[in-house]
Formats: structure tokens, C-alpha cells, sequence
DNA sequence: AGTTAGCACTCGCCTTTAATGAGTGCTAAC
DNA sequence: GTTAGCACTCATTAAAGGCGAGTGCTAACT
């Protein structure tokens, strides 16, 4: 691998990701200023062929990228693009408005992400196994029925309505959501499993039973993670007519969200994560990459942007903005 | 319009839905018992025609049924198809447990209607505007900021959380929330913007006014209408490969809220709703077939289920999927 | 030894051409 | 009023041929 290779690599995985055909070794020579012939270029690119960076589609075409050479682009030769100034201010002014509603908050920013990058995105929350509760309020609504609600350290609200056995009245709810409070008021779920709650109030057991477990599935189910997807009609973008199926295929899982659950978290770290086809783990995605970020309040990760795109995607574009957007609503989110 | 006629042109439609290609005449006077030469029903088909119940797609192909020849089917031609009687017990059992939960009841609908009828399905609630306040209640979250909870006639939980100019306590909004909750359940929409509020606590005017315009955007803001799509991959399947673009023109307009609201607004009437092709007021969908149907809690309307397919969708399984389905989860709800 | 020009060969893509067959309208006979 | 027969239409499919981008290999050049 000396310099020359790499040049030439660079410019194999440029030339795809704008065109989208097989690049030849003339289109190289000619379009790129690599002060060599096609021959040359083509004796270069029979090496990083053997190097497996890149592949041809069938005898007598150009080369295109393997996955293994966009995982070396991406790693080392990218560099990341400027974002265009006004962009952030328009991520922020079409973002700060919504931030006091968290669900809102991430449509918007999954609608702003597919509409700039004309790729397919998801936004999710995290599911809140690992946040504090912060209040718990039982609402009297009726005889036979009591609403239990949340609220978690991220102000994020859930709620849960339930069915005592005996009847209850306003006063009842009053007095055990001050006891609860008292005493599940800066737990996790975790932490909430191993609390004893029997003995909390004696002559209410079972139903404080049934609230802490209406608390808990609110917690711990999957149902509590909202998942929005945008743009998501690119992807028959991405595939040609006559593999539409797979297309479909990715359409599909894409409207199932115990699937985009799975695909979000793997995002770790706190920068942008990038899984490039054959690493994903789902079938249909392994035509794709998908490039992830998160947001977070303090410590405490909220959520998860990811975009679905090609394996020729614009990574430099995609992961700029990315990287802007987690950081605008990390930002808003710790005022 | 001789009966014979009729008979040719219900011929021609349950062919048509069947199998998807302009029916001829020797297909029609070969595989249907109409006791009748091609030739005579050549001319039949050329009557038909000419009262524009049936097209040609060009000359020298058989005929396809129009708008027009749909319309009269569904109204006067269409028998009920039975259901499976266990299909019957299978929505039951699907969707009994999730009755506590108007949100993931519809969610399961959706999935359950796309899964039987492989056509597109959404399901939404209806905006709140006409159902009456239950109970209402303030809970403390910090200092800076209350959530505002409502639930209302149908047990409908809903949240906003709001940043009071001064700071708050508990027993504030739990004095706040008893006086509410005196002057405010039973009240619609209407009736509330109607309430003067100002005096209810002369000590907290602005902070009342404050909870009652959040209670107001709560009920009237279209975020209060969930909506749900399933299986709208079957989409691709209605039209040919050639036209993908008018696929996805419905895919991409089914992923924007506003537009699933404003197509199912105008289900009316306590029945099943069929709109046929140019019939639909949005472009997309002038080549398909929206089939809607509502259900209910007394009078007043929950939510809305439809179904999108091509114009040669199975209206008589549709239909009467639907009725069961509505049929069903009224009588849940209502218990 | 590295670089380049030249050449034969490959193969997907596009266009043209021809064949096929389902279907129609019209006419004349039953 | 009904039906058989016939000429005609036209989308669809398959085969054939030309085009062009691209490759690998060889031999010559620096």
C-alpha cells in the first residue's frame, strides 16, 4: 500500500459515491490529477483489487468500492466537510421550539435529517430502563380507575392506567402518591425491582403492588421508546428497478419497531458511529450503511438519530451533520 | 340496463379483481355461466362502454371496469362475503388485552387489518375536541415546571408540561388541580374556550391561564390524533414497475401525519365508507381505493380505521373485515 | 524497473426487428 | 336477436446486432 494506491483508492470511492457507476482506470486518469496513464492506473488497480478494497461487478467493467474499502475511507481518508453556516441555524431555529416536548422533538429532527440528506432516518428515545423517576402522581379518574403517572429525570412523562381490585377515591390516590413519592422518587428500574413495597402502606398492599408494577412495564416496555422514521421512500432510491424487492424488504422492516429498536442500539460511544453493509447484522441491510449518533443530558444518553443510506452514501456530509445536530440538542437539552 | 347486462358487468368486475388484466369477451363467455356467444357480449360490453361503466386501456384489449362501474358494484352488486369464523375469535384474542391502551389498541388494529387484507392500513384517533374532560390534574415535577395531565371521557390520557412564570410547590398544584378539576370535567373543548377562568383563583391568574391554554392545545392540537400505518409496502404491489414513481408519491405522502388525518376526516355516518379512485381529493390516491370505518364509544367517535388498495381491491372481504373489526372493539370499548 | 501505448477481447446496454396472441368491430348468415 | 367469420390493432416478448466502456496482456520506451 504505498501513497499512490491510496490516491487512487480515494479518488476510486469519490468518483463511485458521486456517479454511482463502476469507475475505469481512463475516467481516472482523465478526471483526477493523478499524473499517470490508464495502464498504470489499471496495474494499480488489479493490486488493491487483490488487497480486496475494491471489487468488479463483472469482467469488463470499472471497479467499485468493497465494503472493506469504504471501512478504510471512512477511517482514514475522509475528511469531514464543512457544514454550510446557515444550516445550523436553521437546525436550531426549527429545533429549540420543540424541545420542552421530547417525542415532538425527535419527529422534527427525523423529518429534518431525511429532508437534508435525502437518505431514510430514524429517531428514537432510549428506552428508560436506566433513568431516575422523578415524580410518581396517581390520578383518581374514576371508581374502578386510577392513573399512574411518571416522570422521569429528562422530564419525559408515561403513564398507565389501572384497575384496583376495591374501589378507590381521590383521597386514596393523594395520600399514596405522597408516599410514593417519598419513597421511589430518584430510583431507576433497577433499583425500583429490588425495592420490597409491601410494607409501604399496610392496608393498601396489593394495590401499591399494582401501581409499582404498572410503573415498572411502563419502564422496562419496549412500547415506552418511541421510534420515528423519515424519508424512508429514498431507499427505492438506492437499489435499481429490478431488485426493487429488496428495497422492499428494508421497507418493511423499517415500519416494525421492534427491528429499529435493535438496529439503534448498537450505537456506543459519543461520537458517530458507521456500520457499513455486511456489518450489519439484519439481512436487508446489508446493502446499506447506517450512520449513528445519540443525544444525551448529562451522563444519561436520550436518544438515538440514525440515517439509512447506500454503501455509496456521502459520508463526509452525513457525518457532519450528524455531528452537529447531537451536539445542538445535547446543548438545548442541559438548559 | 337489462339484467343481462348487469350480469356481464359483475362478470367483468369479479374477473378483473381477480386476476388484475383487462377481461375479454371469450374469457367472459368461456368461464362464466352466461349462456351467451363472445359476439353478443361484445356488443353487451360495447353498450357498457358507452355508459362509461367499463374502459378499454387501448384498442385491442379486453375491458377494465371505471370509476363509475366500480361505484355501482360496491352499491348494488356487492354481496357481503362471510368472514371466517374464527377469524373472528383471532381479533378478539389479538386485541382484547390491549383495550386499556387506546394508542397501542390501534397500533395492533393496523397491524392485524394489513396482515388479513395484504393492503396498506392506517388507524387513528380522533382529535379530542368534541369529547368531555374527565379529570384533570397538576403534578409537581421541580421547581420551574408542572405537568398538566388530562384525562378524559374515554380514558384517554394526555400530558403537557409547562414552565409557570413563578415558582411552584406541591400543595399549589395540588390546591391548583382540586379547583380544576371542580370547574373543568365534563367540559369540551368548545365549552372550555368559552369559560372565562380568570377568577377562578384570583391569587394564580396567569398561572390558571397558563394550564388551561396548555389543556386547550392538548385538546385541539392535531399532535392529540395519533395516527398508525402498517403494511404500506403492499403499496409497491398495486401499481406496475413502470409507474414506481406513483408508489411512491403515496408511500412518502402515508408517512406525513397531516395528510393520513385529512383522508380519514371524512368518514361519516356509522357504516362503512368507500371512496373510489378520482373520488379521493388527493392526487396520489386517485388510483386507488380508500375503504374507512370508525368505532365508537356511545356517541361519540373514537378513532378511524382504513384501508388503501388499489381499485380493484376485494371490497366485499374488505367491507366486511372492517364491520367486524369496527363491530368488535365497540363493544369492547363500550364495556 | 517502472511506465506507457497498442490491441484483442469481454460483456452489459440499447435499439431494431419480427413473431405472437389476445382482443376488437363489422358484416353477413342463421 | 344471436352467432360465426374475418380483417385489423396493438401490447408484449424474444432474438439479433451494434455500441462503447473497460480490462488484461504484451511489447516498447525512458
Amino acid at each position: 500500500m504505498n501513497d499512490r494506491k491510496i490516491r487512487i483508492l480515494e479518488a476510486i470511492i469519490q468518483d463511485y459515491i458521486q456517479t454511482g457507476s463502476p469507475v475505469g482506470s481512463r475516467t481516472l486518469s482523465k478526471k483526477y490529477d493523478l499524473q499517470l496513464s490508464s495502464a498504470t492506473i489499471r496495474n494499480e488497480m488489479s493490486d488493491l483489487e487483490e488487497l480486496g478494497l475494491i471489487t468488479q461487478p463483472h469482467t469488463s467493467a470499472g471497479r467499485i468500492p468493497s465494503d472493506k474499502g469504504y471501512r478504510l475511507y471512512v477511517d482514514t481518508l475522509m475528511d469531514r466537510s464543512d457544514l454550510a453556516p446557515d444550516l445550523d441555524l436553521i437546525i436550531v431555529k426549527m429545533l429549540q421550539d420543540k424541545i420542552n416536548n421530547i417525542d415532538l422533538l425527535l419527529e422534527e429532527t427525523a423529518r429534518l435529517v431525511a429532508m437534508m440528506t435525502n437518505y431514510a432516518t430514524i429517531a428514537s428515545t432510549q428506552t428508560l430502563t436506566e433513568i431516575t423517576i422523578k415524580r410518581v402522581q396517581l390520578i383518581y379518574v374514576d371508581l374502578k380507575s386510577v392513573a399512574c403517572v411518571i416522570v422521569t429525570e429528562a422530564n419525559v412523562i408515561k403513564h398507565h392506567i389501572i384497575f384496583p381490585p376495591t374501589e378507590v377515591d381521590v383521597n386514596l390516590c393523594l395520600m399514596l402518591s405522597e408516599v410514593l413519592n417519598e419513597h421511589l422518587a430518584g430510583m431507576t428500574l433497577k433499583e425500583l425491582q429490588k425495592t420490597d413495597v409491601r410494607q409501604l402502606v399496610p392496608d393498601h398492599e396489593t394495590l401499591v403492588l399494582q401501581i409499582v408494577c404498572a410503573i415498572i412495564s411502563i419502564l422496562q416496555e419496549e412500547d415506552s421508546s418511541q421510534v420515528f422514521t423519515r424519508g424512508t421512500t429514498n431507499i427505492l432510491d438506492f437499489y435499481d428497478f429490478n431488485d426493487l424487492q429488496k428495497a422492499r424488504e428494508l421497507l418493511e422492516l423499517l415500519e416494525q419497531k421492534p427491528y429499529l429498536t435493535k438496529l439503534l442500539s448498537k450505537t456506543s460511544g459519543n461520537s458517530v458511529n458507521i456500520s457499513i453493509g455486511e456489518e450489519n447484522a439484519l439481512e436487508p441491510m446489508k446493502e446499506c450503511s447506517l450512520v449513528t449518533t445519540t443525544y444525551k443530558l448529562g451522563d444519561c444518553t436520550l436518544g438515538t438519530i440514525g440515517i439509512i443510506g447506500p454503501k455509496r452514501m456521502n459520508y463526509a456530509q452525513v457525518v457532519t451533520l450528524l455531528e452537529h445536530i447531537s451536539y445542538h440538542i445535547t446543548n438545548m437539552l442541559s438548559e
